[in-house]
DNA sequence: CGGTTAATTGATGTGGGTCAAAAGCAGTGG
DNA sequence: CCACTGCTTTTGACCCACATCAATTAACCG
C-alpha cells in the first residue's frame, strides 16, 4: 500500500520525483529556468549546446548513475540542453534540498567536487583532441573513452559494448560530418579494428585502437 | 587521498606566500603534486595541457585576480600545467586552509562554485567554436572573449587593449598553426577590423568583429 | 506497399596544414 | 657601431584531410 504524504502534495513541491522519457525527448533546455537537479537512472542521454548556425556540440554522453551536470546544483538557468538518447528514466531532486544537504554532508560535497573535476578533466581532453588531432584519432579517442565508462558499470564479454549512438552523435561530439564519420568507421571495419552497427560496438583489435586514439 | 597528520609548521608551510616569475616560467606542472592554491595578482599566465605528440592545448588565459584553476582547491595532482605569459606575481594559499574555510564560509564556497561554473561555461563554448567554426570565427571569438575580460578590469581607451599573447598562443588556444593565425590577422588588418602588434590589440571595426566572432 | 531515417559511396572543392624562405627586431658582445 | 644570434611574423607554393553535394541502399514502420 502507498503511504503517500508526498503523493498528496502538488507535484512541484515534492523534494524528488521520477521522470521517464522516450529517445529524442529534450529534458533540459538551454536558457530555461529549472529547479530540478536530474540524475540519470536508466538509459543514455547527452548534454549539448546549440550554436546559432544550427550545428550542435555534444559536450558529454550521460550514463546511468550520473548527474546531468554538476553545474545544475548551483545554477538554475543552464547554459546547455540535455536530450534523451534512448528511453530513459531519471530522478529529479529539488536544488534547494541538494544544496542544503551539501552544507552539512562532507561526503556529498566531496562527491560533487569530484564530479566537477572529472567532468572538467574530460572536457579539457576532448578539446585538446578536437583541436589537435585527425578524424581517426578523435573518433578512436571518443570510443575508448566511452568504452571505459561503459565497462565501469557492466561486464563486457568478447569486446561487445552496448552502444546506442548514431553516427550523427559521434559527428556532433568530435566536430566532423556524418559522411566522414561513416568513412572512418568503414575504414576501421575494413582494417578489422572494430565494427559498429545495430547499437553494438564490437572491438576486434583493441591494441590497434589504443595506438590510434590513446595519445596519452 | 593522503592527508598528513597534523604537524608543526616549518617556515615554508605558512598558510600563504607570494611568488614572482618571469615570462615563460612554468608555475604548475601536469601530474606533479602540489599543496598550493595559486591566485594571480599581476601579469598574465595560461593553463594548458601537453599532448604526447608535442602540441599543446591552451585551456585558459589567466588574468589578475583569477585562480589558476578552481580544481586546484580539490585536487593535489593537477591534470594541466600553468606557465607565466608575462612577468607575474601570485599568491599561493595552502589547500587545507582554503578547504577548511570553505566549510564554514558560505560566501567563499559560493564564489568557488561560481568560478567552477564560469570556467566550465567558457570551456564548453570554446570547444563548440573549435569544433564547428572557421579559423576567422575562432580567432575573432577568442579576441572578443579576452577583450571582455580585460575591459572588466581596466579602462579601455580608443579600443586599445593590452594584449601580451604571441601568435603561437592564439594558435595553441584555438587549434591552428601560427602560419594560419598570421594570415587571418593579416586579413583583419587589411580589412581594417583590428591590428595586433607590440602587445597591443587595436580594435578598429568592432561591429564587424562581432559579426564574425559572436555566434551567439 | 510508399515514406522516413540512417548509412554508404563517389565526385569534386577548399580551408587550412606543411615546407621553406625571408624579413623585422631585439639583445649581446666585440 | 656593426655583426651575430634567436625569436617572431610574414609570404608564397603546394598538398591533403575533410567538407560538400548528390545518389544509392538498407532498415524500419504504419
Amino acid at each position: 500500500m502507498f503511504r503517500s504524504a508526498s503523493e498528496k502534495r502538488p507535484a512541484d513541491e515534492r523534494w524528488q520525483h521520477f521522470v521517464k522519457a522516450n529517445a529524442g525527448k529534450q529534458m533540459v533546455a538551454q536558457g530555461h529556468h529549472t529547479d530540478d537537479v536530474f540524475v540519470l537512472c536508466a538509459g543514455w542521454a547527452f548534454r549539448y549546446i546549440q550554436l546559432p548556425d544550427g550545428s550542435r556540440q555534444i559536450l558529454k554522453f550521460i550514463l546511468p548513475g550520473e548527474i546531468f551536470s554538476p553545474a545544475l546544483i548551483f545554477e538554475n538557468i543552464p547554459a546547455w540542453s540535455v536530450k534523451a538518447l534512448t528511453t530513459v528514466q531519471a530522478t529529479a531532486f529539488k536544488r534547494n534540498e541538494i544544496r542544503a544537504r551539501c552544507c552539512c554532508d562532507d561526503d556529498l560535497s566531496s562527491t560533487v567536487a569530484k564530479s566537477f573535476i572529472e567532468d572538467k578533466y574530460h572536457a579539457d581532453r576532448l578539446l585538446a583532441m578536437v583541436a589537435h588531432t585527425s578524424a581517426e584519432q578523435r573518433i578512436a579517442y571518443l570510443l575508448l573513452h566511452l568504452m571505459h565508462r561503459i565497462a565501469a558499470r557492466s561486464v563486457i564479454r568478447e569486446g561487445r559494448y552496448f552502444f546506442p549512438l548514431r553516427q550523427q552523435h559521434i559527428a556532433d561530439a568530435v566536430g566532423l560530418t556524418t559522411v566522414h564519420v561513416s568513412r572512418v568507421l568503414g575504414g576501421f571495419r575494413d582494417r578489422r579494428i572494430l565494427s559498429l552497427a545495430d547499437g553494438v560496438l564490437q572491438i576486434i583489435n583493441r591494441g590497434e585502437l589504443d595506438r590510434i586514439g590513446l595519445l596519452s
